[in-house]
RNA sequence: GGGCAAUUAGCUCAGCUGGUUAGAGCGCUGCAUUCACAUUGCAGAGGUCACAGGUUCGAGUCCUGUAUUGCCCACCA
């Protein structure tokens, strides 16, 4: 066989990867599981805008080894892939996109298709990063793919919003938000990050008759003041506490009460805080408990508003610059000075947060509710708040957080949270399930979708061409045009994902031909219905379209509900259009159906449940052939019985939808409840066993899907947290894109040194929530690692014959020594690394393995077997067991490996996980042989010390005590030291001594040495390390205190260890002797 | 301001509930090239475990304090 000395993963590793794929072996129920309990992962969603980054690698690394590790002992194992919408972030890009290439922003487009530009940017983003995660090897299950946006994900949004308002969860209030000027959306509280900066703090007074100054770095915010606050001890301002003074602030009139509150520093400033409830959270808080006027003087576009007064229009920067100055020319401003403070800026843009109060839907985590699940309801008792619950599940270890430490970190986080504003302004996400009555003030929330139509005219037909009107059902014949189809196939195009349940068409012949076109890849049931008819021509039949058009124009009021010659009125059109439309909204709620129609109907269905005046109707715009309408409508009704509903135009947090994530991501197509028993996945796979994540998105994500999950399911999401680092360069810095030198891309990392290694390097050394370095030499030494891996198969395969063992036959495999020397070890490693994966340590786990493989695998045993001979089985069962501990770390290369040895299995990944075998461990064994390695290592030691030629061989003796070991193991030493073994009794050797150097209990032939002296040296040297450890041990052992307080065990082994190296240092003087 | 973590060989890090003469990889030094592998082998040097106290028969490991570094949270009106 013809097996190349260096391994080249980028030959292999894409091939497996499709191997497996096409094998279907990373779908659960394609392979058998060996026991009954799962092991379910669902991957953390990787945002769509997002190419594979460090993070990700480093994620993919961990997950994939869990894994495969579960998957091959044989656990019914899940891993659910999926991506997040990410609606800020993904907007975002989106829209910096369409500036940069159009020039436009997204209220240029419209909603509707702008969407459609996030949607296609999406698709694409998508299938990069999928692709990309297949490069890490990642054995996710792709049939079971999820998206955060998708239908299903969407409906269970839905009906976890309903749940909530349900349940009084949810509502709707006037509040302090955190609103960013730039996205022109709200933040939660944790999507706000903080920049340090130097500001400018004001000292002065509103007017000259108010008896005190406050001070503040934002004057402009001043104009929507309603208190002083101070603190209730300071004593300066005690008299004032309580009383009400009108100020006029820069032209403004105000009215100030003095409250106090234990929220103001004395020491800070003038110790009087001016209260602004619009723009501040603590104001607002302060503006509750007092019940102070709420101003609004900062709009959305962070621009004052009219409450401003003559300062209205301006920017905040620029009303901030005039006031100043207007206090200073007042004499009223006392001092300004500089100071550093934080600024809160946006996560996403960076641009500075305005606090401004708003109408916003929030979710109310102190409310309680009656609780779902008996073990929820074990921990947290029947009726709960989402926060006692979610506090709850932790404390009482329902959920387990690796390392323990973040335990507190969420406590902490959880106990302090405050209502979670769930609304954004956000075009793209979920829309808020809630629908506006347009003829009354009420509001109906559904979880059901709106229902959706999407109205398209027929393709060109030939009575178009002929420029001919042809309403005469009788006279049918004119079908599409080669155009036409063409048309008809470039709508399919944009319509294709849209997921349409049903298609409606007029009866002649060119929608039916239209409908048919787009029923090819639809497969639908076809519904004709005569209401979708053009307009009844009446003796305008077979004329031109323009002479209609301009009867009908110049005619309107007659027409509208009469028939002149014989033209259908409009009344009669609009009727019939909309009792079909009615009906098929009633057969279709919350689905998406097309409706094939003519040119005069495509303009009368945009008036449907709208209040638009006949004539205004008439004189709307109609898609042209190759577009479409879009319209959606309430699923429900009003209590007041209108169905003219309009949906709140606000989107959700993204967090709201990512914390459905675990159940979401297992819920049926078609689902109805959260029910297992409708859900065989949900039963099957959840909890999921683990949550693997960074420890940066603990707030954002894992802690709003404990608070999601248990409130939805009465489950806890997960069993296990486990909180990976960062990864950071070499000096210990985030890399970014500032840094290129240091910063490093997995897929390149990859292609220049495989994917193994590259997980290697994210595997090993990486503990629980600690950040890890990387850097190239790194990635480089796992890369060496893999090829050796590959040498030793070569090696392996080089020794033909022999067929494989079982762990039951290990007693006819152990021959000698060496044999049950590295069975020993073996299966003490098989025990070791499945304790330290079960623990999830992998990375010691991986060090392990290395220690072996390397070390006593490689470079002793390996040796051994070219001496010993005889040893293909031997050499296969460790190997291909230690393949099998290899596997999850290493997937692409130990199926590689496994392929060649055995050309007829299925795969590496499914084989079954190596048993520990009790009877393989030879306590007795390890330790001769730990003792002929030491022999060894001593006389390659003296050569190299003594510079002997390698080529040369030379000569010794050994006096040893065991001197059957010796014997036995002579050719071994021979050949492992190149020094020729005669052995000698004590009384031969006597007769040699002088031309013999004692090292140990090996005597070196004189002449085959350079320099005696060195050797006495050495030995010299241990002498004196021994009487030193010996001293010490001397002191210790005839301390009374330690032999009394000490454990038994510890005591005795002190006493053996001494013992041990008194017997040593006795030969080393009866050596050194020798010497003199 | 509150909290968490880290500080061990030149570098990157192990070292579990206190009981070895403190380990690994990289790097360094010397030697070795047809025999699985130079992406290699063999051998070696290198550490008062940040500092100061304390608990204990015994401390890298536990406690207190100090210093340095990093992170998180709150907040700066």
């Amino acid at each position: 066989m013809e097996i190349p000395k260096t391994y080249s993963p980028k030959d292999f590793e894409d091939d497996i990867y499709k191997d497996w794929e096409a094998q279907e072996l990373f779908n659960p129920d394609k392979i058998k599981p060996r026991r009954k309990e799962h092991f379910s992962i669902v991957l953390p969603p990787p945002n769509v805008t997002g190419t594979l980054h460090l993070g990700h690698a480093s994620m993919l690394a961990i997950e994939d080894l869990f894994v495969r590790y579960k998957r091959m002992q044989g656990f019914d194992t899940a891993w659910i892939p999926g991506t997040d919408h990410a609606a800020i972030a993904t907007q975002n890009v989106v829209e910096k996109k369409l500036w940069k290439e159009e020039g436009k922003t997204r209220h240029d487009l419209g909603r509707e298709r702008f969407l459609e530009r996030v949607e296609a940017y999406v698709e694409d983003s998508k299938n990069i990063i999928h692709n990309q995660i297949r490069k890490m090897g990642a054995s996710l299950d792709w049939s079971r793919e999820a998206y955060t946006l998708d239908e299903t994900r969407a409906r269970a949004v839905r009906k976890v919003f309903k749940m909530m308002y349900d349940d009084g969860l949810i509502y709707r209030g006037y509040r302090i938000v955190n609103w960013c000027p730039r996205c022109k959306t709200t933040l939660a509280d944790d999507e706000v990050d903080y920049k340090e900066q130097s500001a400018k703090l004001y000292t002065f007074k509103y007017d000259k008759n108010f008896p005190f100054a406050i001070a503040t770095t934002r004057p402009e915010t001043k104009l929507g003041d309603a208190a002083v606050a101070v603190n209730p001890n300071d004593e300066r301002y005690q008299e004032y506490i309580g009383q009400i003074f009108d100020v006029n602030f820069c032209g403004v009139d105000l009215k100030i009460k003095i409250i106090a509150d234990d929220a103001v520093e004395s020491e800070f400033g003038t110790g009087a805080l001016g209260v602004t409830p619009a723009h501040s959270a603590v104001d607002f808080d302060m503006a509750q408990k007092n019940n102070l006027e709420i101003i609004k003087v900062i709009d959305e576009d962070a621009k004052m508003t009219d409450k401003a007064g003559k300062f209205a229009g301006m920017s905040v920067e620029e009303a901030r610059e005039k006031i100043s100055a207007e206090l200073e020319k007042n004499g009223l401003l006392e001092k300004t000075e500089e100071l550093i403070n934080n600024l809160s800026v946006c996560y996403r843009c960076k641009s500075a947060i305005e606090p401004l109060t708003s109408d916003q839907w929030f979710i109310n985590v102190n409310k309680k509710f009656k609780v779902r699940g008996s073990e929820m309801k074990k921990s947290a008792g029947k009726e709960a708040s989402l926060k006692e619950l979610s506090l709850s599940v932790v404390k009482d270890k329902n959920i387990n957080i690796i390392p323990e430490r973040f335990e507190k970190t969420y406590f902490h986080w959880m106990e302090n949270l405050r209502d979670w504003c769930i609304s954004r302004q956000l075009w793209f996400g979920h829309q808020i399930p809630v629908w506006y009555c347009e003829d009354c003030a009420e509001y109906v929330v559904t979880e059901l979708s709106a229902t959706e139509l999407f109205v398209m005219r027929h393709g060109e037909a030939k009575n178009n061409v002929l420029d001919q009107l042809n309403s005469d059902i009788e006279n049918q014949i004119n079908g599409l045009t080669e155009k036409g189809k063409e048309q008809v196939e470039a709508v399919f195009e944009k319509l294709k994902n849209e997921k349409i349940g049903a298609i409606y068409c007029s009866d002649f012949r060119r929608t039916k031909e239209t409908a048919a076109i787009i029923n090819e890849k639809l497969n639908l049931p076809i519904i004709e219905d005569p209401r979708l008819r053009e307009v009844g021509v009446g003796e305008f039949e077979g004329k031109h379209d323009a002479e209609l058009a301009a009867f009908r124009q110049n005619n309107f009021a007659q027409w509208q509900n009469d028939n002149p010659h014989g033209i259908e009125s409009f009344e009669s059109l609009k009727t019939r259009v909309f009792a079909c439309l009615e009906e098929i909204a009633e057969k279709f709620p919350g689905q998406k159906v097309l409706i094939i129609t003519h040119g005069d109907v495509c303009r009368i269905v945009q008036g449907f449940r709208k209040n638009i005046a006949d004539e205004k109707l008439f004189k709307m715009d109609y898609p042209l052939t190759g577009e479409y309408l879009h319209l959606k409508f309430a699923p429900i009704k009003c209590k007041c019985g209108s169905q003219n509903l309009k949906q709140d135009e606000d989107t959700l947090d993204t967090w709201f939808s990512a914390g459905l994530w675990t159940f979401s991501t297992l819920l049926e197509k078609d689902f109805e409840t959260f029910d297992k028993k409708e859900n065989p996945l949900l039963k099957r796979f959840h909890p999921t066993t683990v949550l693997e994540t960074g420890y940066d998105i603990l707030f954002f994500w894992v802690a709003r899907m404990i608070l999601m999950t248990t409130y939805a399911t009465g489950e806890v999401p997960f069993e296990n947290v486990y909180l990976h680092g960062l990864i950071r360069d070499k000096e210990g810095d985030k890399m970014s894109k500032s840094k290129p030198e240091t910063a490093i891309d997995p897929l390149d990392a990859g292609r220049k040194y495989g994917f193994d290694a590259v997980r290697l390097s994210l595997l090993i050394g990486n503990t629980a929530g600690n950040d890890i370095r990387l850097y190239d030499e790194k990635i480089e030494g796992y890369r060496n690692f893999v090829n050796k891996l590959w040498n030793i198969s070569r090696f392996i395969l080089m020794e033909q014959g022999g067929r494989d063992k079982q762990a039951s036959e290990i007693s006819e495999l152990s021959k000698t020594l060496a044999d049950r020397w590295i069975i020993s070890r073996f299966n003490k490693l098989i025990r070791e690394v499945t304790k330290l994966l079960d623990e999830y340590n992998f990375s010691s786990a991986g060090e392990l393995l290395r220690e072996f493989t390397w070390n006593d695998f490689a470079d002793w045993y390996l040796e051994i077997s070219k001496v010993e001979q005889n040893k293909e089985e031997m050499l296969k069962y460790i190997f291909k067991n230690l393949l099998k501990l290899w596997h999850p770390f290493v997937p692409f290369v130990t199926e590689t490996i496994w392929k060649q040895m055995n050309p007829k299995e299925k795969s590496l990944m499914i084989s079954e996980w190596p048993e520990f075998a009790e009877k393989a461990i030879d306590e007795n064994s390890e330790k001769e042989f730990e003792s002929v390695k030491e022999l060894i290592i001593k006389i390659r030691n003296v050569r190299s010390e003594n510079k002997v030629q390698p080529a040369k061989k030379i000569r010794i003796s050994i006096i040893s005590d065991n001197e059957n070991l010796i014997k036995e193991q002579r050719e071994n030493i021979t050949a492992l030291s190149r020094a020729e073994v005669l052995t000698f009794t004590r009384q031969e050797q006597e007769k040699f001594i002088k031309d013999f150097v004692p090292m140990g209990e090996i005597y070196f032939y004189m002449t085959d040495l350079i320099d005696p002296e060195k050797e006495k040296e050495r030995i010299e040297k241990e002498k004196n390390n021994l009487e030193n450890y010996i001293s010490g041990m001397e002191k210790k052992l005839s301390n009374d205190e330690f032999v009394n307080n000490a454990p038994r065990p510890v005591v005795e082994g002190e006493r053996q260890k001494l013992a041990e190296a008194r017997e040593k240092l006795e030969k080393i003087l009866e050596q050194l002797g020798a010497l003199k």
